[in-house]
DNA sequence: CTGTTAATCTGGTATATACCAGAAAACTTT
DNA sequence: AAAGTTTTCTGGTATATACCAGATTAACAG
């Protein structure tokens, strides 16, 4: 029900439900579309990045249903931070790929994902809806090993929570993961914006 | 500046003074210390899991104070979750240790652990509000290794926003993680609830 | 039937106001 | 000087109301 309608029916202020609403957003029970309504949480899905399954692949084996957008696609100059971890030049030109995620028709997922085109030539021309860990696998016989991950939760910036159709300031879940090649060059970096209640992140330490 | 101290000085309601401390909070920027202001965030701590080092190592290794208060303490029967992951029959005694911890004076982190006493025999009697990791290599001989970890960002629950002096609601980070011995036994069970904006956590994959 | 326009519904943001609960400070009393 | 009490200040919760922005739906025109 609207907010309006849960506050006659409870003999409180819109106000209130609201904040009632937004406390059970930030438990992940139930959570929001741009002036669409509430609506409930499906379960979270699993993510291992350690596993080094593509999205499409985990997400289809746990029972929901994949898609991607692509919302931009150039090759363009490296900027700092990226040239200095990927060691190439400032400007040098890398492919820069923002794509958005979906289970089960609900946007869940925003990343960027900045790729060295140095070790992937002729990358740019294939369709990157698809997964990008088969393509490097069928194509460069590339295969993900060594990554570097970091986690913080913090709440999505505004660009992403438009692209996600949720409101500003909503908790969301930052991943940054670094791949490498085999011989330890840098792949690819991904900058990736979970919502907060649609994932939850297992990984296995075995030393 | 108090909250009706802002409204005055910006000419807007004390309510939309909130939503915005309340953005900002989302954010990372500021916090609150329930009914005593906001502050300013300090940096996160970085935490990486898989290096094995104790929470007292990493905070002060990264130009911080560490501080353990131990809110509760006591030999209980398992149960069911528990004593099904450390494959002993419900009820046993285990050893629970509820802990609160600090980064310069802010508390910051609430951990509720089940120990398998069986493994540790007279750990109970030990000062536990000391680095445990130190505890098992010294008097066990034992050394972390293998571990499952998981993470979800998520609000935290009632009674620990209390325990971290915040507000109910407050976004955190709960992590889950289950360390085992050499031998593959379920040495101990740990939950964590983290202030999200206290901690970043960086892994690095290496297979 | 199709495309366009207008009305309606949704959440998002904002005002002003009131009272409560607990932390901190000021003031007593001993 | 120390201990207890009161006051003041803080955020926390709640009311009622208003208008905006965008998504959806209904009505209309061709």
């Amino acid at each position: 029900p609207s907010e309006r309608e849960l506050g006659e029916q409870f003999k409180v202020s819109r106000v209130t439900v609201r904040q009632a609403l937004q406390h059970l957003e930030a438990e992940g029970v139930i959570y929001r579309q741009n002036r669409r309504g509430w609506f409930v949480t499906p379960p979270a899905v699993i993510y291992d990045p350690a596993k080094h399954l593509s999205f499409n692949l985990y997400v289809s084996k746990q029972g929901y249903t994949p898609h991607t957008d692509k919302l931009m696609q150039q090759v363009e100059p490296a900027n700092k931070e990226i040239a200095q971890l990927m060691s190439i030049e400032k400007g040098a030109p890398i492919l820069f790929l923002h794509r958005r995620r979906y289970i089960d028709r609900r946007p869940v997922l925003i990343e960027k994902m900045y790729i060295n085109i140095d070790l992937l030539p002729g990358i740019e021309n294939e369709d990157l809806t698809q997964s990008l860990s088969q393509l490097l696998l069928n194509k460069y016989q590339h295969q993900y090993r060594d990554m570097d991950l970091s986690f913080t939760a913090t709440a999505l910036p505004e660009h992403v929570a438009k692209d996600l159709a949720t409101s500003t300031g909503q908790a969301g879940l930052h991943v940054k993961r670094i791949n490498f090649t085999d011989d330890k060059k840098v792949l690819e970096i991904d900058y990736e914006f979970w919502r907060h209640d649609a994932v939850k992140i297992e990984i296995s330490i075995r030393d």
